[in-house]
DNA sequence: GATTTATTTCTATACTTCTAGAAATATCGA
DNA sequence: TCGATATTTCTAGAAGTATAGAAATAAATC
């Protein structure tokens, strides 16, 4: 008996893109993104719209793209930067998944998740 | 005009939440208690199940007790924990709130949110 | 080729978080 | 009261993250 993998995600991607989530400026720049929608906006257009620029921002930005949440894709000199809907949404599945799912259950061990 | 502020939840104690949320071990006692439903789980119980004790777990409990996302009722010598399903579901709400809400407009600056 | 624009890499400092041992506190039962 | 159980507080070193200046790269334009 294979454990539930919910959205696909281990729950190392999910923390991890949590935490991803987890600075105010990078929170800001992917709703900032999901605001903006397929379209997408470049690296500048981000920084003027979320506040953050230059280096802090492209370290911002790599966070966002390594945990799945954001996509590049480089035009010209820009970089156009758009938010990855399914994974966003698959992220915002995972925490309510298996609700209950223990409950009124004789206690068993889970530590091997 | 004042901007709308999706289910209730500030960008900051949003971006804390989901920090709450970016650590392996913290998901996945957030996890077990969404698993165990209404009634809860006691610290020992929690640290079973999701395989950290002591005082790192009580650490991490501390941060996602003041996240909101879980609460805690003291019961005898134990405490029991209980997933806070409405906070956790605010927050997974959260992202997708306003989506493609600026898509195809003439840009306009969101630094002030 | 030189210049301008867009973004990154490198680097360093400041700050925060993680982990866990040891001692402390609180509650229950004998 | 004594002992056992459940959990916390205190503490501190290790590890990780944030921020930003300066120099570097890359592409478009002149």
């Amino acid at each position: 008996m294979e454990s539930f993998r919910p959205s696909g995600l281990s729950i190392e991607q999910a923390a991890s893109t949590f935490a991803a989530l987890g600075s105010e400026q990078r929170l800001a720049v992917l709703r900032t993104l999901v605001r903006a929608g397929p379209e997408g906006l470049s690296i500048g257009q981000i920084g003027q719209r979320a506040g953050v620029t230059g280096s802090t921002l492209t370290h911002h930005m790599k966070i966002l793209t390594q945990s799945g949440l954001v996509r590049q894709d480089k035009r010209g000199r820009s970089i156009i930067c758009v938010a990855d809907f399914d994974a966003t949404r698959a992220l915002s599945d995972y925490l309510l998944q298996q609700c209950c799912a223990d409950a009124d259950q004789p206690h068993k061990d889970h530590a091997d998740d």
